[in-house]
DNA sequence: CGTTAAACGTATAGCGCTAAACCTCACGTA
DNA sequence: TACGTGAGGTTTAGCGCTATACGTTTAACG
């Protein structure tokens, strides 16, 4: 049962190997319908499927995708969060759809960045679960890449994903000042450089400047739900009437530390989490959250990595620059997914 | 900036192609020690990395282990569950660390499954998050595969990782008797074949029967959150005083579920879920469960496939038969992963 | 001393595929 | 009649690597 290879095609179909490339390649006006029809007979009698190293080698390109995650030493899971997971799914299915495949890859050093794109000859590369600051130690390479959720290096080309978070912060600093609070507190790892925690905290910001309010309480923390609880304490302390975290988990820990705190949630404190990932549907009580599409957003890095594959590298084209892309493109190389906000128990109903 | 090949460093080293391939391979005794070093430093100092489709081509192993996921049409994550998250990453730092790659990929039929391993000559396969049924209707190809959580199906060469469940129901079972709970109920999804839930259903029922209470009172639900909010009623008008869920995520609905019916956890009805899932901390009260070592499942999975690779295939080893391992080795092919009860919130403490 | 065999290498022949150049013929056109 | 020209192929020449067979030395041994 050894491989079914072009060459057994050809020799079936009595016509030369490229012919049957030809065919299998979909290069049309090369070859006859008739021939077409019979070589693609032959193809799927005989379970006939291209050999992946093969084509690399010849054609210089793999149609291989990396997903480079941290590998941490303390060895937690790559996928860290229920965000990443969801979005590494549709990234996966959008590519598959695109008759493209992923590597699975963890990453901690520059050198684990050349050597994991090197060896597979990756013709793009979708870079995931880092801080801003870690994605800029990981020297990426010259290599169709797209960042998920972190701000693209100075000097580096590449696209990125990231949800309107601003858009997202401002939404729930909107719902709370509807509510009626005034004294707000953000909570979140503003202690690590992230455009995407800077863009919540400017949302509510703006929310709050807009409607007079003071200016938020910031409580930093990093993304944990053992954080959250550590940080309960600091935000009971504050005199503040609701709290805005930077996600799910980490509000899902404040919650449970306001609660021991003997804090009432939401009769003395509103909390708002970000993600609408599963956990705020768990805990209780439930928690008002920023919707984000995390489908959307691994199919838009999947479109967008693609489209910097085909597209000839227009050269010179850095960080910031427009970069355009297939379906999806953005002034600024950034595709922004939109969001919206979900009320639920963690602040109360809004008053009429 | 054209890639480094071994042409490259054997000219500048001044050796043949083969001499350069042989030390780069650690294929030591065909090289001296002084033109190995030589070797070495160019290699080191051009940055060559090798390449993997022309490696794969040429030596007819990939070093590619496929990790096969359910695509199911819903589109929900391919990674279904904190369980697999966690296993799949322990396995690809596994991997990783020798020398192996992980191809992620969603999966639907059989088709999909052929056209993977064929595509990209996978060295083995990890095959993750079916049930028993759908492993079966996948007709896993004779390649090295692991099945994690799954039996194997009959006829087919593969070896599987698991927990040990029924010792995981067992641990539950006498946890909930030395509370005084003689009534119990069991909630998971009996009603598709699965060597995993059964083991947690048996494990329990052999718990109560050496006892003496009576057997647990059976409520079928899916492994979701959803699924236990809906159970609860059944649970609850079951007349026990506990309930083991095959799950966490299905425990936490359960408790919710309860708690929305005017049921007190653990005063009405102590529970207990399985995994030690992070949710199992989040909710409240807090979730007494089973903890599973998911990162030593991934590990045993990476070692198995690796094993399988590795052996001579020892002709006619079907399911069932022994199969040989590196590491970590089993009488039945399957690799058991010690489990341990964690006590907390949701069943009380333990009478003195 | 011839013989043997390690020790250390090199030359050859692909792996399965594709890009690019080349061929061949029928047909339309100046 | 000579000459494009386009359709429908084929031939050639690798992609970067490794398995295999085939040299060379050098040292040991009867």
């Amino acid at each position: 049962m050894a491989r079914v290879t072009l060459k057994d095609i050809a020799a079936e179909a009595g016509v030369s190997v490229m012919t049957v490339s030809n065919v299998v390649n979909g290069n049309s006006g090369r070859v006859s319908p008739a021939t077409a029809e019979l070589v693609e007979r032959i193809v799927a009698a005989r379970g006939y499927v291209p050999s992946g190293p093969a084509r690399s080698l010849a054609a210089r390109r793999t149609r291989l995708v990396g997903l480079l995650l941290p590998a941490r030493a303390d060895g937690t899971s790559l996928l860290g969060s229920a965000h990443d997971v969801s979005v590494a799914g549709a990234l996966e299915a959008a590519l598959r759809a695109r008759d493209h495949h992923v590597m699975l890859r963890g990453v901690a050093t520059a050198a684990d960045v050349r050597d994991s794109v090197a060896r597979w000859s990756l013709d793009g590369l979708v870079v995931m679960g880092f801080t801003d600051d870690e994605v800029r130690s990981l020297e990426l390479p010259a290599v169709p890449t797209v960042l998920v959720d972190a701000a693209v290096p100075p000097g580096t080309r590449a696209a990125a994903v990231r949800a309107d978070d601003a858009d997202g912060g401002r939404l729930a600093g909107e719902h709370l000042l509807a509510l009626g609070h005034r004294r707000v507190a953000f909570c979140g790892p503003t202690d690590v450089r992230s455009q995407v925690v800077d863009g919540r905290l400017d949302g509510l910001r703006a929310a709050l400047a807009d409607a007079g309010a003071p200016a938020p309480l910031v409580v930093v923390a990093n993304t944990t739900y053992e954080a959250g609880l550590a940080a309960a304490p600091a935000v009971a302390a504050g005199g503040v009437t609701a709290v805005f975290a930077s996600a799910d988990v980490l509000a899902a820990g404040i919650e449970r530390g306001l609660a021991a705190a003997g804090v009432r949630v939401p009769d003395d404190v509103a909390v708002v989490g970000f993600d609408d990932a599963e956990i705020a549907r768990y805990v209780s009580p439930t928690l008002s959250t920023v919707a984000q599409d995390t489908a959307a957003k691994g199919r838009a890095a999947a479109e967008l990595v693609l489209g910097l594959i085909d597209d000839e590298p227009g050269a010179g084209a850095v960080a910031g620059s427009p970069t355009r892309s297939r379906g999806v493109a953005a002034d600024d190389g950034v595709v922004h997914i939109g969001v919206s906000f979900v009320a639920r128990e963690s602040t109360g109903t809004v008053r009429a």
